[in-house]
DNA sequence: CGCTTTTGACCGGCGC
DNA sequence: GCGCCGGTCAAAAGCG
């Protein structure tokens, strides 16, 4: 399932001008997740795209906002991020190759939830991918935990001042990945 | 032949 | 104490 080299937009931030007329697109739809409930803000980032289908990440709206010294109950993984992207694709490579081992359908939403885990040795970032309840045209990915490895891909971004991967992994990486 | 995906079962935690 | 829900693992099948 990972995606053919030949088209990889994945790793090419997508300008704001390649962004859809965001008619009914709304950069302030921030996505809470329950993370917000226990001690860190989940940073949530909602994208827009149409019909990009490839990787609509980044080319809107990001909300940042993570403590670093949040600590989990259960999660040790210790960055969890959403991102809610329109998309009728739920493939969205980021430059990791990600292993599926898991899907369930989960109670709160008529659409099943897939679960990926990095396939780097050493690595054990995890995946959600599950859809919107109400817009089924929406895909909610949330990242779990820190690459201890660098992209297959390494990315390069232009000037662009706030990038979505580029920020969190950087953030993340800074904040917590002293374990390494 | 190796790797990844798929589906079901199992386990653990939480709530009632 | 029981039931429900979410998450993970494991074995098998399919594809490249």
């Amino acid at each position: 399932m990972d995606f053919p080299p030949p088209l990889n937009p994945n790793h090419i931030f997508i300008n704001s001008s390649f962004a859809p007329s965001s008619s009914e697109f709304e950069p302030s739809d921030y996505l809470l997740l329950d993370d917000a409930s226990d001690e860190a803000a989940a940073p949530v980032a909602v994208t827009g795209g149409s019909s990009i289908g490839a990787t609509p990440m980044m080319n809107t709206t990001t909300n940042m906002e993570c403590k670093d010294g949040a600590k989990r109950k259960k999660t040790d993984l210790g960055f969890r991020v959403a991102f809610k992207t329109k998309s009728d694709l739920e493939i969205m490579d980021d430059g990791f190759k990600w292993r599926k081992y898991g899907k369930k359908s989960v109670k709160n939403s008529p659409n099943p939830r897939n679960y990926y885990k990095c396939a780097s040795g050493g690595c054990n970032v995890k995946k959600r991918v599950e859809r919107d309840r109400e817009d089924s045209s929406y895909v909610i990915t949330t990242y779990e935990g820190v690459h201890n490895h660098e992209s297959p891909c390494v990315v390069y971004y232009d000037q662009v001042p706030l990038m979505v991967s580029s920020n969190a992994w950087t953030l993340q990486a800074s904040s917590q990945s002293s374990s390494s």
